[in-house]
Formats: structure tokens, sequence, C-alpha cells
DNA sequence: TCCATATGTGCAAGCGTATGCATCACTCCC
DNA sequence: GGGAGTGATGCATACGCTTGCACATATGGA
């Protein structure tokens, strides 16, 4: 049926072995002969067999990337494709293939994890965006395979050896609410979400800079969406009141702002010049919506560069020390909702 | 090391061959003795070795997804996630995996398609959004791989044989015209864009409505943009006497609609009072623009399902005729920039 | 001349699973 | 009671590749 390497050999009048060092470079093989195999080899577009390599090496050339359950959401998918991005470099590179797997089978409740790496499916995982649980990461620490947390910044004892790539969301937090400290604004709404830890941090990073400023932080400034447009929009209806107290507002997703925005607009509140607006995560959109949206960027490409990276030098073995916790500074993105460019007092960088 | 069937024999007292029926549920096996096995496996946590599986069975249960180089168009981005969502359902029920791959490597030159095949590395491919050559086409047929390509339509000799689900752009085009003639508009300009035959589809049916009601085609009013918000921006700017001769646009990208619109605006034209607008794609964004963009919906969900479907009954041979053409319709999505909502005489579902 | 060394190549044993065939223990029936 | 039939299990081989080791040939030095 399909070639094997002993055909080649035939071919080539050497044998089997010969043949898999030819393809493999070893340095045991004369170039004439080496030579002699690739020739026949490609010109039969001959491929050696995945399956039997990785029986025999123990290893697959390929490496899984999982996905939390509800993938749809909108921030999940958003790393998709930087990281795919990232990904294809380091994969095309070093002959490497790629698995993409949802954390848990709904269905049969089957920990992927496990299975991608109990069935030797994969060589290494890049665990991306959601929080894992302490059985999993036994799990990775116990079976020792080369793995990459991606995402914000997980603290337990189970956490400890296991490698984690994470956006300073506290920081970015921070940032943000800095920015409208800087421009004035003394009442901050924050409206942020409920559901992962990087919510929480971006909320201490809000306090933070209050803290910093001298400005008493009153929790009655502090609204929970569900991160979608409606969410967004819904708030402000909801508590017209307290909006209309505030000259500025600090959302914890883009995609919440927008629909902050929206509603803010339809109750006839003119941004940035009667309430200022920054969001958080810098999406595609932000930048195209009217007024253009000021944002806490999330460095995705750079996550993502950094985490494939790291990941390569673990399973090429050039490192060895295992739990390393790499930390990305998010930036601020000056656009207009919060008004930067009607201020003559500071320095910023406007685009569009 | 990892554990085998061997260790799980000698922990059943029965044989290895014993252990591989009873976890692939040969009906060989007694119940009481496959319910041991069963239990010892699961207490332990084993599982199969998937490249000895495939080594013997010559079975991989991993499909392939193959995207097209230019990965980052933010039009084919929008395919990964309704594909993804569809697919994981079928994964899970049918316990495979998925391997996420890009046509071709840029380093090294290497078709994706042909290495995965010839690697034995899937049992089963879906081509997305791109044009495949001929030789692909070619190789596929030879192979006999169950494949299904899932875009827009491409009709050639190589692709006889080839299972292809895809959108009727031409339909597409054609609806997007055609309300825009139901609304009075006689004078409609198309921005189109170069190099997918979807394109040039999409300008067939914008030539068919206007032939079907009588109106004379015009090669004057057809643009073409490179599908960017800027590219769209740009065409309203460098051609400012044309939009001005126009009471309606028709955009064939929904994001170079958005440019369209936010120049227009910058121009101080009101959407839709002095001017209509449509777009396609029906993008995430275009749901949340002001004012919200009426625009033909891709219909991705049943694109991906039907893809899907599809290629589990060429995996399990329930069908065995090849060459199928799956043709799918897209659907028109009402909202505001078309100005369908100040009209009286139409019916629509003006939404938001 | 002969041995030590280096350089290529071949042999054969795994890697872990699936599966055709042989085997064995029963039951059933004439 | 013996043979046929049935159901359950084990034996042994194949799948295609990698790799340690043995072997063959060429090279250099004593």
């Amino acid at each position: 049926m399909a070639l094997t390497t002993k055909d080649i050999a035939r071919l080539a009048g050497v044998s089997q072995s010969t043949v898999s060092r030819s393809l493999n470079n070893s340095p045991l093989i004369s170039d004439e002969t080496r030579g002699r195999v690739l020739r026949i080899a490609e010109e039969l577009g001959f491929e050696l067999n995945a399956n039997a390599r990785g029986l025999s090496t123990n290893r697959t050339n390929t490496i899984g990337v999982i996905y939390p359950d509800d993938y749809l959401d909108h921030d999940v998918s958003l790393y998709l494709g930087s990281l795919l991005t990232q990904l294809r470099k380091i994969l095309e590179q070093w002959d490497l293939d790629l698995i993409v797997a949802f954390k848990e089978n709904r269905k049969t409740g089957v920990d992927s994890i496990k299975r991608l790496v109990m069935r030797k499916k994969v060589d290494a995982l890049i665990i991306v965006q959601s929080h894992t649980d302490e059985r999993t990461l036994e799990f990775l620490k116990k079976t020792n395979i080369p793995c990459v947390l991606l995402h914000f910044y997980q603290s337990s004892k189970a956490t400890e050896g296991i490698d984690q790539v994470y956006a300073d969301h506290v920081a970015g937090g921070y940032l943000g609410c800095e920015h409208l400290i800087k421009l004035g604004h003394r009442r901050i709404l924050c409206v942020s979400a409920e559901g992962e830890e990087e919510y929480e941090q971006r909320r201490c990073g809000y306090r933070a800079a209050l803290e910093r400023y001298g400005i008493a932080y009153d929790p009655a400034l502090m609204l929970n969406g569900d991160r979608t447009f409606q969410s967004g929009y819904d708030l402000v209806m909801d508590h017209e009141a307290l909006f209309d107290s505030v000259t500025a507002v600090f959302v914890h997703t883009d995609i919440m702002a927008l629909g902050v925005m929206e509603a803010l607009k339809a109750r006839g509140r003119r941004i940035p010049e009667d309430i200022a607006v920054v969001g958080y995560d810098d999406v595609e959109l932000s930048a195209y919506f009217q007024p253009h949206l000021t944002t806490v960027h999330q460095p995705r490409e750079e996550l993502a560069a950094v985490a494939c990276q790291h990941l390569m030098e673990l399973l090429s073995s050039k490192r060895t020390v295992r739990g390393e916790q790499i930390k990305i500074q998010p930036s601020l993105v000056v656009r207009q909702s919060c008004g930067a460019h009607l201020v003559s007092t500071m320095v910023h960088d406007t685009d569009l």
C-alpha cells in the first residue's frame, strides 16, 4: 500500500536502517549514500510514518493547545489568533504539529489534558486562558510534561513548579485608573466583571491607583457586569443616577465598554466631554468604534510569543528548571474616549 | 515507565489480547472479564497508546483542519470560531482529535496537506477558506482521504470528485443589491474586493439583481478595495464625487463597510438618510457599530455544521459517493444602515 | 606486515497494540 | 458417548520505525 523505508531501501540498494538514518540526518551515513536515499524518497514523495516513529521514539512532534470549555467567550477567541500566529512560526521551524482541544469533554466528562498526555498524542502543552484545577496541575507535575499556563497569574501551592506566562492585570487596572486621575477625574466608576481572577486583579489595580493619589475608595462606585455588550448597556440604564454622578468610567472589558458608551450616548451624554470612558483588552473593534476607545492593551502577541518560546526551551531541554513565572506588562492605548486629546497639559499619543 | 496493556493483563490475570479486546469493546469478551479489565484500567488511569494503535490500525482518530497561509485575515479567523464550535460536538462524540495546520510551511515550502496525509497523522481533512491548487486536489483524489472543501464554490476539472460545502455568494450579492433596489435606489455603488473568487461571485449577484430589475450596469459604479477598514475609508476619500453621485453603497466586506461609513460620516453625509449602506459577512462588529449595519449574513455555523457532518459520513463509510457539492444560502440581516426602517412600504425585521 | 582506529553499513531487537487463528471448556443433540 | 457447535481466551505475528551492537572496509602508524 503506502511506501515504507523498506521500499526505499530496496530501491536505493541499501538496508532499511540506512534509509532511516539518512532521513533523520544521522552523521553516521556518508554524504553519497544519504544523497541517493534522499533523492529517491523525494521523487516518490515518501514521508516517514508518524505512528511508527512515535512508537519507537516516544515522541510525537505534536504539541497541544488546551482551551477552556466556554470557548465562545469573545475574550477567549481573541487569544486564538495571536497564539496561532506565534505558534505557526515555531511549528514551521521545528516541524511540529498542533492539536487543539478543549479542557473537558462535555459528554463524557473526560479530561482532554489527561487523555492527550496519557495516550501519548502530544509532547508538550499550552493551556490557555483558564483556571486550572489542582488535580490537573498535580497530574502535569507528576508526568513532568513540558507545559505552559498562558493567562492570568494563578497562585496556589499547586501551581508551584508549573511554568506560567501571564499579563499583569493589577498593573493594567492601575494604568487605566491612573490615566483618568491624571486627567483630573476624582469620582471614577469601575465596571468590572465576575468569574475569573483577572477581574479581581484589575480591581486591585484600580484601588491601588486611587490610594496612590489619595482618593478614598468608594464601594458604591464598583459594579459588575457579565462581560457582554448588552450587560454594559443595561448597567447604565439600571444605574442612571450613579452614572450621572461620575465624570469617568473604567470598564474592565472593551465589549462592555462599547455597550456602556452606546447607552450613555442614548441618554444624551457626550463622550468624552461629559463623561470619560476607558476600556480594557484593546480588541479590534475598539479602534473603529466612535469615539475611538482608550483602553488597556492586553499584550496578546507578546504573551503568545513568550509562551511559545518558553515551551520550546522546555521541549529541547535547554531549560531544566521548572516553575518559572513570566509577567508581561500591559500598556495604555490613548484614543478619544478618555478625552486626553482635549486636555492640553498631558502628553499622549492619540491615533487616527 | 508508562503502563501498557501487558501490565493491565498481568494485573487482571488475563492475556494482553484480552485486555486489548476489552478496551475496544470486542463482543468476543465475556462481560465479567471485560468488567474486571476495565475497572483495573480505570483505577490506574490507563489509556491506550495512540501511536501503537495507529501503527496497528492505520487510523489515528485525528482529523486535520487546513487554513490558508494568510490566516490573519479577519474573514478567515471568523470561520475558526464557528468551525471549532461545530467540530467540538463531533470530536467529543467520536473521541477524535483535531490538528490545525496552515496550507504551506513558509520556511520550507512544504505542503502541510501532503505532509499530514503521507505521515498518516490524520484520517480526514477539512480545508477551509482558500483556493486549493490542482496538484493538491489531484493528490487528495489519489489518496482518497475523506475530505471536505469548506468555502466558496470552486469549479474546475480538478474539483470533480471532491466534496465541497460552500456559501452561495452569487445569491448573497443578489440579495444585498435587490434589497437596495426595493428600497428605491437606482444608482448603487458596489465596493468589492480582489483576490478570491467569492468576490467575483458577489459581483455577479449584484449585476444579476440590477438586470432583473431592469437597471443598466454601469462599470463606473464598481470599485475594489483590499478588504480592510482603512481601504474602505480611503476609497470614499479618493472618490468623493462618485460617492456623492449615488444614493446607496453595497460593500462586499463588513469591515470595509465600516470604514466606508466612517468616512461618509466624516464627510458629513448621514446614513441612511443621505446614503444607504449594505455590507457583507455579518461580523460581530456590525451589530454594534452606529448605525447598525444591514448586511448579508454568511451562514458560518451552518456551513461548519454541514461540513462536519458530511465529513463524518465519509469517515464512517456511510457515504461512499464522492464529489458532492452542497450549497448553503446566505440571508439578509436588515438593521439600520440601509434605511429600511424609514420606509413604510417594506416589511422587515429591524433589530435592537 | 599487522594491529589499532575510524568510518560506513547491516542485523535484529524492541516500541505497544490489534487481530487471525488455534485452543480449550462447555453444551447440545443424535 | 462421541461429535458438532458455541463462546471465551491465549498465542503469535504484523504494523514501520529507531537504535545498540556487530561487522566490514579503509586508513594510518609502528
